[in-house]
DNA sequence: CTGTTTGCAAAAAATTTGCATGTTC
DNA sequence: GAACATGCAAATTTTTTGCAAACAG
């Protein structure tokens, strides 16, 4: 979850800035994402089903499908080989495990430091993925 | 292609270093990996394919499977949606253009730079995937 | 109203598995 | 020779598509 959750209306805007439709799917879908902290496309479909239980599968993909061109989710595949989905928001640094899987974002702080030394030698960075052994997976050995 | 292409040998010792039973399957493949330049498995396939028309897909599924648990493969998706691979030598940068989906390796000097400060600022890095807006793709706009 | 979006079912693509046979060590 | 790897075909899983009905603007 990346900050605090955004409401419904922040989803509704966002969808707007980008020129799209406002559904119900599509707010759900979003809202989604932005509170599953990286999630598959199936969980993205077992979160919205529970609140719209006639929504299908389908929607969900085109969806997702429609957002990437959109520009308002990325795609990412964990290391574990599934792939996975994020709000697009301000650049950021996610962090991986190369051993357990696991994503999560970067604190905010450290994320802008590495984003602006990147921009600093020449790059223009839009985001950044740093793969790690987790400090968990480290001290299980 | 990372650095000058592996010939069999490095390969062979590759495989035999991680514990690995030597096929001529499994070397081709390594030698598409480390050749093609993050390909898809179907790349993968094709490629191997040409020098070896008997072998199936189920080998390449099963192949890439086994590198990446031994570590010599690392899977990664591009930013067009499709799972690609590389070989994992030593740590490096990826470079992703968010908009093409293309992927390429940075620069090694460049590269060690940004992995030592991530290393200085207490992360201890295995890789880093940079997401940009390639200078082609800035260009067209 | 008109053009989009959705749900459903069916199709296509991507990946995994079972099993008999061939190969490495 | 024993354990493991391969090829093939079939099974699963993941994602996309066609179409009629429902909906947003």
């Amino acid at each position: 979850m990346r900050g605090k959750a955004p409401e419904a209306e922040d989803l509704t805007r966002l969808l707007k800035s980008r020129g799209l439709k406002i559904t119900a799917q599509r707010i759900l879908i979003a809202e989604a994402i932005s509170s599953l902290d990286h999630p598959a496309a199936v969980d993205v479909y077992r979160y919205v089903s529970r609140k719209m239980p006639t929504i299908g599968l389908a929607t969900v993909y085109r969806t997702i499908s429609l957002f990437k061109k959109a520009g308002i989710i990325r795609e990412l595949t964990d290391l574990k080989n599934s792939t996975r989905f994020e709000l697009r928001t301000e650049p950021h640094v996610n962090v991986m495990c190369v051993n357990c899987g696991r994503i999560w974002d970067m604190e905010a702080h450290r994320s802008r430091k590495i984003l602006r030394y990147l921009s600093r030698i020449g790059l223009n960075p839009v985001g950044c993925d740093v793969l790690v052994v987790c400090r968990h997976c480290r001290e299980r050995r």
